[in-house]
DNA sequence: ATACCAATCTGGACCTACCAGATTGGTAGG
DNA sequence: CCTACCAATCTGGTAGGTCCAGATTGGTAT
């Protein structure tokens, strides 16, 4: 599912960057540095920051302007969901308020595929989704972490919904929390309800019950959301670097 | 807005690169030609095709193993929405089945946008949106294209949802719909036909009237997406490369 | 048929060099 | 003092080369 991955030179300079923007504070039509200069600034080639900064523009962060400089195409709150992703993955944290709407858009997304599975899923869809239930449950038998497991239903319910897109906006909501989930699902009490609750799932799509499989989802997600700030507070509060960098259902 | 810009050698490697896995109908998995060949067949630098590989990455499409190869993480279709901008940015088109996914997506996300928004905008939220009704209003009269600001429109309602997620799923739609909306709306009839849906959609936000403004969700994009077909398929069929590589509402 | 090793290939990173347009600071002219 | 202008400087874009070390692989010896 997802790759862990040590940091390249090239994440590194996306990250330096990222964290440039941040601590100056930079906004919408700002000017960063030169390339020379975050060279310099961050101990790495030329190349390694006109990598990062070709991420940075294909997130819609950055625009690189030709003989003039590098300049914030939106602030770092307005950017795409994809570069919540990243962020996610260098370990830089998000805010309290980012979760919350994670939460709400997610539940809203995820009602709405799950409605759409119930109505058009086929019995291919619903094979699939017996087969990652099947898995899922030998995993929990056998007390290994399912987050991957976890990720893979949730998409394949999506997916169920005959609509890609929904499925690709799904996907960076799912991804944006990995490391929390990683927590969540080091649990074997949560892993059993949540097992049980993909089940109930599983049933309801397969009885194209919508009305059911909708609150469902809400207090499958809701629960875990909850949850998982439970354990966040548990954890003492890591000041300036959050603690949501990365968990979630 | 959006900015047109010329394609840059790391672009069109890019570009390229996507070509070349649509054209050997590479899947999940499968490996790339080594950055060394890529340069070669494109007959760019290795520093240009690693800006693309860094891109690609960064869009969960590829991923780079040290010492070993490149390899597709995703199949072209499974890939996050940021890299549908990206490709039609680059004047790659989509299919048919795409485009109804993203007419349905959009109506969904922007129904449940909307809602929040009647129930959570504030003052300065309803200030903002008559300011852009006014703009676009003015550029209606004076016979302007009003492509850019009709975006800006549907994503300040999405933000007075006051939910950032929620906006941040929105943008991609919009911007992967460009090039059509650019088209769309070089008609004065339909620029006058949207600038009285607009009205309208401020009106209901005002009144906090949830259910008149998912109605007239509905009828806008569908109607307009309606439109857009109908705009395509008088051009006649483009063949291979296809016409919807860019316009939308 | 198998186990093993060396030549080869691959991505990662660094460095230098050039280009041409954008920017800017200082100077000459009013 | 202000303005107009020009040249030095800075900037991103691109090219080309080098070195490194681990992964891969094909052939060899057992």
């Amino acid at each position: 599912m997802t790759v862990p991955q040590q940091a390249s030179e090239g994440s590194r300079a996306v990250k330096r960057t990222i964290e440039f923007i941040r601590h100056h504070r930079l906004q919408k039509g700002d000017r960063l540095p030169s390339e020379r200069e975050l060279s310099d600034r961050f101990g790495v080639t030329r190349s390694s920051v006109r990598e990062a900064l070709a991420v940075l523009d294909a997130l819609r962060l950055t625009e690189r302007r030709p003989k003039s400089g590098i300049f914030l195409r939106n602030a770092l709150e307005d950017s795409g969901l994809d570069s919540l992703v990243i962020q996610a993955n260098l370990d830089l944290p998000f805010d309290e308020r980012t979760m919350r709407d994670v939460s709400e858009a997610r539940v809203i997304f995820e009602t709405h595929a799950i409605r759409l599975a119930c109505a058009r899923r086929t019995d291919a869809d619903l094979n699939r989704l017996r087969e990652l239930v099947a898995n899922y449950s030998s995993r929990v038998q056998a007390e290994l972490n399912v987050a991957n497991e976890d990720v893979e239903f949730h998409l394949a319910m999506a997916a169920a919904s005959q609509n890609a897109i929904i499925v690709r906006t799904l996907t960076p909501l799912f991804l944006m929390s990995f490391q929390w989930r990683q927590k969540y699902f080091s649990s074997p009490v949560i892993r059993r309800r949540s097992l049980a609750d993909h089940q109930e799932f599983v049933a309801t799509i397969a009885d194209r019950d919508e009305t059911r499989a909708a609150a469902l989802v809400q207090k499958h997600v809701h629960s875990a959301f909850d949850e998982v700030r439970a354990l966040a507070e548990g954890n003492g509060q890591p000041e300036s670097h959050n603690q949501w960098a990365g968990l979630d259902e």
